[in-house]
DNA sequence: GTGAAGGACGTTATTCTATAACTCTTTTCC
DNA sequence: GGAAAAGAGTTATAGAATAACGTCCTTCAC
């Protein structure tokens, strides 16, 4: 379930050339869904998009403020609640249970379980991939002969930047 | 931060007498408000003893159900928001994000970070402290420079009993 | 005891998050 | 072309949480 690899994480909130960000996920979305044979249509795309216009996750209303009054769209929470629905069974964005809000994912296409630190103060989500933490939580269900299926980690803190501003 | 003690996991959803659960938890609480100065009213032992009725996390919404039609009481969500978070403050419940739901703490009085087996099943919710996992977070975190304050663990899955019934 | 201060709780209203149920449109595929 | 299915619009409602204000009750100084 979880190779070892290094510690990988995002630049998140680190600065850097944000629009990469956005057209590299967008092109994996892309390729990712004509490998699923799955349609990535205008009003996804445009959610994902969105999502992505930051690293800070952003809340299902917020999507849904932008959408309406956009082009002639009117949109109504389904709307936006099912893009988000087709976006999370792809792996293309991550729900942070914690915030009631979403954020793109990293690396989509890859199996991983998504753990997340959550600056307090610039309120960006970096995305960690550190296979002991997976490790350590199956080693510790094991002890009580839990079966995981799925695993929530969200971290609250200070990222690095925020801290030096302090 | 974590003390190198071995893991630990509460009975929950193994068959138990139940009523010791209860009756601990409210002794503890007893003892842990008297020690820290502040009021274990009636209302909030009540809730207290609610969230404690079984090892399932229980809304707020189904707290101010049963609260609601009791004696002469009349409940609104206030009432039980401000319950709760006066037990979260102290130490004697956990939310668990992923459910909007509370639950009671198993070692209240004690530091630790909640890290939760949620059972799709049978939806009991068993606290495990398991220094690992809190170890590796903090060191995943450390490899971005990110000052952890606060850790969401929550692991969804089969609990023991549930998977050799099905 | 009295009265001021603060804590706890009641009450009303509202905001934010999410889904149900139904309709209509668009795409796909034969 | 036409049936079937997927996507999206629409209306309504459920579920989770908080704001703001009022009232009562405890406590403690005097």
């Amino acid at each position: 379930m979880t190779e070892p690899s290094p510690s990988r994480a995002s630049l998140a909130c680190l600065p850097h050339d944000h629009s990469h960000c956005v057209s590299d996920a967008l092109a994996s979305a892309e390729r990712i869904c004509a490998q699923l044979g799955v349609r990535l249509t205008v009003l996804r795309k445009r959610v994902l998009e969105l999502v992505w216009q930051s690293h800070k996750p952003l809340g299902a209303y917020d999507i849904l403020g932008v959408l309406s009054g956009e082009d002639g769209r009117r949109a109504a929470p389904p709307t936006v609640y099912r893009a988000l629905d087709f976006l999370l069974e792809t792996g293309l964005v991550h729900r942070i249970a914690s915030l009631n809000a979403f954020v793109g994912c990293n690396h989509p296409g890859e199996a991983h379980q998504g753990q997340f630190l959550i600056c307090r103060s610039c309120h960006a989500a970096v995305e960690l991939e550190h296979p002991a933490i997976s490790t350590a939580i199956l080693d510790g269900a094991r002890t009580v002969g839990f079966q995981v299926e799925g695993q929530t980690v969200e971290v609250l803190g200070l990222c690095a930047p925020c801290q030096a501003a302090a």
